[in-house]
DNA sequence: TATATTTGTTAGATTAATCTAACTATTTAT
DNA sequence: ATAAATAGTTAGATTAATCTAACAAATATA
């Protein structure tokens, strides 16, 4: 059984290796806010538990075992999300905090229980995947609206942060998942966008609400 | 802020000190399974945090305030145990230890919405009063089944003893809260009964069953 | 390449919560 | 009323998770 710590040190790796897979004691120490001598203790000992590659001065990679469990803490997170909105009618930009929280309660039949009241959900309020009973999850290849060209008519189906004050700031806008968005132009220099969705024929995006904004292409 | 450990000697010293209102350290060490020097410091501390009474050799006594913060950790609990049951379809006796675990989360917001979902409800699923926002408890009048005599007809109302083993054991013989139950005759050397409810025109009940429940009487 | 900067590790201290062993106070029973 | 039993406290050790200060390795830069 791992600690709430460990728990927490095992999600911050999940997260941060999405990209590359690994991870520097730097990079980790910065995200969870703990000084780099507190990190490198605890890789050590999450290393002696086999949840992760641990070699001093080489960059931090889960194993095959951390990465399991780490993705069972997501999914715990990702549902209890998805329960918050669906069955409790909270606001997407509420439900991270409480989240954080409930992901680390340890009841199987709780977890299961919200999956089944929620029909065994894909994916998350945010549009993130939801790992599946053995901590695996599907990668998903959904594009940034900042990638997309004048003319691309596409769906809104994820975003990056799940900050209040930025899913507020989208709920100002209507801008809510499963909408279809026109891309009407582009700023060159600062990646801001003109767009059309909705009932609103013209707004405009900054670039970095832009890059917080992932689409399909249709 | 209290710690999650400190949470947990609050709730405690709020359900021993039911009765008199006075908690000794060992019965406390004994509930807790926690040594008594261990509970001795703690106590200290949260004499010091004005959370206990705390005098050597005395009997531990709440304060207006630790009664007040205990009360709030109950009612985040049976909240909790209702939610389970009436809004996840548990069993009653199941929700004890998931509900064990979110007492402990911090999100008034949560709470709150149960509460909504629920209609306010006063009683939890084993007919124990829920504390009220103030961390109040109403107390209540309900009498023990083996207090009753011959003849009487009373209304099951509550349990004492919140175990898995217990409720599943009502469960086999379909006592729920809320049945009529008529008292056909009392054995007097273990206070044991015959009774008959519902479709059960007898049913034999141990002297440690008829203690355990709570009735109100017609 | 030599130096400066950044990153990572070691050593040692701190705090919360727990324990055991030893001692003291209170209560119970002869 | 004294001895025995029970209850409570003190002192000191342990573990998990954190920190700061000092040092070492790796990387970037001049």
């Amino acid at each position: 059984m791992n600690s709430l710590t460990e728990e927490n040190y095992l999600k911050a790796l999940f997260n941060l290796s999405q990209e590359n897979g690994e991870v520097s004691v730097n990079e980790l120490s910065k995200h969870l806010q703990i000084k780099m001598p507190t990190v490198t203790s605890m890789m050590k000992k999450l290393g002696e538990k086999k949840l992760v590659h641990y070699e001093s001065y080489k960059p931090l990679k889960l194993t095959e075992k951390g990465r399991r469990e780490a993705g069972l803490i997501i999914r715990k997170h990702r549902l209890t999300e998805m329960f918050l909105v669906e069955q409790m009618s909270f606001g997407w930009e509420q439900v991270h905090e409480i989240a954080e929280q409930i992901e680390h309660i340890h009841s199987p039949e709780f977890f299961e229980k919200m999956d089944e009241l929620l029909g065994y959900p894909k994916f998350d309020p945010h549009g993130s995947p939801i790992p599946d009973k053995t901590g695996k999850m599907e990668w998903i290849h959904f594009s940034k609206l900042s990638d997309c060209k004048v003319g691309d008519n596409v769906k809104l189906s994820g975003v990056t942060n799940s900050s209040g004050d930025f899913l507020k700031f989208l709920n100002t806008r209507e801008l809510k998942l499963g909408i279809k968005i026109k891309i009407k132009s582009i700023e060159k220099f600062d990646g801001s966008m003109e767009v059309s969705y909705g009932k609103r024929a013209s707004e405009h995006l900054s670039g970095l609400v832009c890059e917080r904004l992932l689409v399909e292409k249709e």
